[in-house]
DNA sequence: GTCTATAAGGTGATAGAC
DNA sequence: GTCTATCACCTTATAGAC
């Protein structure tokens, strides 16, 4: 394997951009910033993505990608319910905890341009659909309590990414300090799951 | 009480300027397209604001304080514990169902500029400190589950405020239409009231 | 209070030298 | 591939007439 000392321009120009678009949204960021955190020139910007537009789909999709549940590895296991979504709660937190800041980026722009989804591969999580199949199995044989599983989806959803996202609104109403809420942030895997799980068993 | 058919110059353009800043956020919004808008001059918007800054904060403040979990008026009920959650999650969930639009808005100009922290009253809500007492006190006498006080209160907001802002996400993965999605939202109070007890009970 | 006109500087994008 | 120079347009904000 090579060792790249020196990243090709390209490679910068995304990275620069990355940072950029995440800290600023789309009609926030500056090609101009951009290409100065990429220390290139605002000329070489537009040779290798024509427009601003087209810059940040290359982002968008990679982040969008990367922050999405999909889980489909996790399918077919042999299991139980709650050994899956102990699985499924620790795989997508990890991911979520690599980038934290790019969470609001992507819902902010998923909603605001619209036409972004079609831009961007949509990724169906097949995990989901074999876990409404086995949550509602669950269910008719009386192994847990009964749910819906499709709320039960934007539940286990809902409590993995709010966190990451909310931070500065539940640290105002709560006076939690930074560091109390990082501290309780870094416990969320455990807390997700045992939460989920009290709530199923009969 | 006056019956005013025709409102005021300033109340149109904080309207317009809501509705404009929560479609396209701070660095998104146009003054001319707030001024379309509002049906009135561009020139009048700076008369009754001196700048767009200005503008916003007058907006956001207001946006933010109704989105924000606040509810004093809770506190002190002789409920049970799982009373005052479910009264909770009704009044919050009622309260975020009246403008979905405005929480992605919220959470995301709340990240951007930190300094708006500062321009905005910031509510402490004081049912949450005595929730947390409640809580703490319920697990020591053993009416509930071991839980800790902090991350139950992040539960109860995640799963209230997350399905308002991640509809798109969820969508996407699971392959849900929007009336589907939407029919699941129309039942949220429910359950989440629910979920939470059934996670809470011995 | 409300409007028009315009200043002053920013912003994405292109042309062309090296 | 990389840079400089520059265009054409947009955006906030102000000055001043009515």
């Amino acid at each position: 394997m090579m060792m790249n000392a020196k990243k090709s321009s390209q490679e910068l120009i995304i990275e620069a951009a990355k940072s950029e678009f995440v800290k600023k949204g789309f009609s926030g960021a500056r090609m101009q910033e951009i290409a100065d955190a990429a220390s290139i020139n605002k000329g070489l910007l537009h040779y290798y993505f024509k427009s601003k537009e087209a810059l940040f789909s290359a982002v968008f999709s990679k982040t969008y990608n990367r922050l999405t549940p999909c889980h489909d590895h996790l399918i077919n296991s042999n299991y139980s319910i709650f050994k899956k979504l102990e699985n499924f709660v620790d795989c997508y937190i990890s991911e979520l905890s690599k980038s934290p800041e790019s969470v609001l980026f992507v819902l902010n722009e998923l909603n605001r341009h619209p036409n972004h989804q079609t831009d961007t591969a949509i990724v169906t999580d097949h995990w989901s659909v074999s876990f409404f199949k086995d949550v509602q199995h669950k269910v008719e044989v009386g192994a847990i309590k009964n749910v819906c599983p499709k709320q039960l989806y934007i539940n286990v959803i809902s409590l993995c990414v709010f966190p990451f996202i909310g931070g500065k609104m539940i640290q105002n109403s709560t006076n939690l300090t930074k560091e109390e809420f990082n501290k309780l942030l870094s416990r969320r895997k455990k807390e997700v799951t045992t939460f989920i799980i009290h709530a199923l068993q009969r």
